[in-house]
RNA sequence: GUCCCCAUCGUCUAGUGGCCUAGGACACCGGCCUCUCACGUCGGUAACAGGGGUUCAAACCCCCUUGGGGACGCCA
């Protein structure tokens, strides 16, 4: 298998349809594809090429790194009371895209062309950084293009920046429109809302092609006949002379035109090298004589991956690019292209692979792979995105961050390097909080969906929310959730027992106790908390015993298993009714 | 094969030359709490891949080795 797909560390394989219980998100976005058109290619006003040039180099991983006191990320504390504010409006789009194209536009063009120039784009404080998130829709979002998209969203809301999305659709073969909305839908669940229109990639095509024309124009780039069997010809020979297998070039000079077959090479500087100072593993320089003249336009008159990304990147005008580790051998590519452009050149990250628990890269093998997988196992999104975000990012001893947590402390200076093994364990840990956490109305929302999904219909909401509060510290998933306490809601004559608790604790002995208790309860005033707390120790002080002998076969009785919230409790929101009915039948078993 | 990247407890990580007899969290083990299960709480086991340098001092800087990963497409 490949690496296939979005910009973003995927490896998406198309997911099959998984039989998915009954939680059909609430949250959908139209996915529409916005006309963009216009828009030259990247005409802008070719930016002089020293712009770009680095101040920071290879001071290794001090170098990017400052010395400084306290916390790195906490340092973003005196930031907080600035940004909600300042970060609001502009077209952000949660959900459709729908009718900001004019304004996104306009501001994709300008930002870059005027806060590019002179120095990188994070050093200055006038501008404003844009980040995008650019998966390609071949199926569901994954683990690992959650994570890419969480910090580039992270990246842009954390410094008053845009975030972007792009929908790199050019292959038409395995893109589908279902894979978009489920990305889409992957986003809203996980609240990354981006701003303005959504780009298609497809629809761009004359933009790149534009691109390419002007790299003819300026010689930056030539027409190669070569076919793919001689240029395959050639790799073998470089591979079994030791060599790194590349196109020789061998058209460079010749000046050809446009032809059948023919495809347009970039002309690539050949000695030097390309840098760039990656934001999460600092400076990383290759010789450009690794690196051949890369084809700009297929001879079927498409243009490329690199070239399209390029363009695309500045044309929205992204200064900063996070994307998957598997991306960092195309950058110095992709930056060549840029310069070939005359175009500033944006920051680059690139984040570690997210692996399984073998050290291999997460996969379907592995489990769990899309984000709604884990939506369908009950998981809260912002356990998700909490440990999404800590799985290769960190702040110092924390491990719990809400959103706004994350948005306030995220730095790229705190992003590791290595890769991360995916702990479901951790992640469980986390949803068990959250659930702790959350406010029992919330929980009544989302669970309807997870008791239908075992079978049963949803419980009433206000059944519902007298249940909820026992299960918070009970239950680390939602479908744990429904899971152990459906006993409540399931009518007393299909309640299931448990056979082997029944032989063990509904003895004669305490089946006449039982019969005692049942009277008790029958009798008992009121049927609250409290009057069933103290109606259970006053009868075993009465009857001399100890609550461990009355306790599990009355918890039986109740709930046809071995454990249960606290009795009292359990009785209480059972109710008189439905209690003295178990306990009755109870008795005849 | 060539190039690039990575390397602290089982796992996620803190660590940015002295605050390190390496800290936190998950998991695991044990105690406490207790009507069961949880929660909570207290405690414990557990790591700087190896070797050379540099330095008064190295988990941290440099080099090598080893191991892992990625890339080398008219895929994205």
């Amino acid at each position: 298998m490949r690496a296939t797909g979005c910009t973003c560390s995927c490896t998406s394989p198309a997911l099959t349809s998984p039989q998915r219980p009954a939680t059909q998100p609430p949250i959908r976005t139209e996915v529409r594809h916005a006309r963009q058109g216009g828009g030259g290619p990247g005409h802008d006003p070719p930016l002089s090429a020293t712009g770009r040039r680095r101040r920071r180099v290879g001071r290794g991983h001090a170098g990017r790194r400052g010395p400084r006191a306290p916390h790195r990320c906490l340092q973003r504390l005196p930031a907080r009371p600035r940004h909600p504010e300042e970060r609001r409006g502009e077209g952000r789009a949660q959900g459709s895209a729908r009718g900001h194209a004019r304004r996104g536009r306009a501001a994709g063009r300008l930002i870059p062309s005027s806060a590019n120039a002179l120095s990188p784009p994070e050093e200055n404080a006038m501008s404003r950084i844009v980040t995008r998130f650019a998966p390609s829709p071949t199926g569901f979002l994954h683990v690992g293009g959650a994570r890419t998209a969480i910090f580039s969203w992270l990246l842009a809301r954390s410094r008053n920046g845009r975030f972007l999305l792009r929908i790199e659709d050019t292959d038409r073969e395995r893109s589908t429109p279902e894979a978009t909305q489920a990305i889409l839908d992957g986003m809203t669940w996980l609240g990354l809302d981006w701003d303005g229109e959504i780009f298609y990639q497809s629809e761009r095509a004359h933009i790149h092609n534009a691109a390419v024309d002007r790299m003819l124009e300026t010689g930056q780039a030539y027409w190669c006949e070569c076919s793919p069997e001689e240029v395959e010809a050639m790799r073998e020979k470089a591979r079994g002379e030791g060599r790194k297998p590349k196109y020789d070039g061998r058209c460079r000079e010749r000046g050809l035109g446009p032809g059948p077959g023919r495809v347009v090479r970039l002309k690539a500087p050949q000695d030097g090298a390309t840098s760039f100072d990656d934001m999460v593993k600092g400076p990383i320089s290759i010789a450009n004589e690794e690196m051949d003249d890369l084809i700009l336009r297929r001879s079927d008159g498409s243009p490329t991956y690199n070239l399209a990304v390029v363009v695309d990147d500045a044309e929205m005008g992204v200064t900063h690019v996070l994307r998957g580790e598997d991306h960092v051998s195309n950058t110095p590519r992709q930056i060549q292209i840029y310069r070939a452009l005359g175009l500033p050149v944006p920051r680059f990250g690139h984040v570690p692979m997210i692996l399984g628990p073998d050290k291999k890269k997460l996969s379907k093998r592995h489990g769990a792979t899309s984000v709604f997988d884990y939506h369908h196992q009950g998981i809260l999104p912002e356990a998700m995105v909490n440990y999404l975000a800590r799985l290769g990012w960190s702040c110092g001893d924390q491990e719990i961050f809400s959103k706004d947590d994350l948005v306030r402390l995220f730095t790229t200076e705190n992003l590791g390097s290595s890769a991360a093994v995916f702990d479901m364990d951790k992640l469980l840990w986390l949803n068990a909080h959250y659930i702790k956490e959350a406010a029992p109305e919330r929980l009544a929302d989302l669970l309807p969906p997870f008791f239908e999904a075992q079978g049963m219909p949803a419980p009433g909401r206000e059944a519902l929310l007298t249940v909820i509060p026992h299960y918070q510290t009970r239950a680390k998933t939602l479908v744990e959730f429904a899971a152990s306490s459906a006993f409540f809601f399931v009518d007393d004559a299909a309640l299931v027992y448990d056979p082997a608790a029944v032989a063990k604790f509904l003895t004669a002995d305490a089946k006449a106790r039982l019969a005692e208790l049942r009277d008790l309860f029958a009798a008992l005033p009121n049927f609250s908390e409290e009057s069933l707390d103290t109606a259970l120790n006053a009868y075993v002080t009465a009857t001399d015993t100890s609550f461990k002998v009355i306790a599990q076969p009355l918890r039986i009785a109740v709930t046809g298993r071995t454990q249960s919230p606290g009795l009292h409790q359990t009785l209480a929101a059972l109710g008189r009714e439905k209690s003295l009915a178990r306990i009755d039948r109870a008795l005849t078993l």
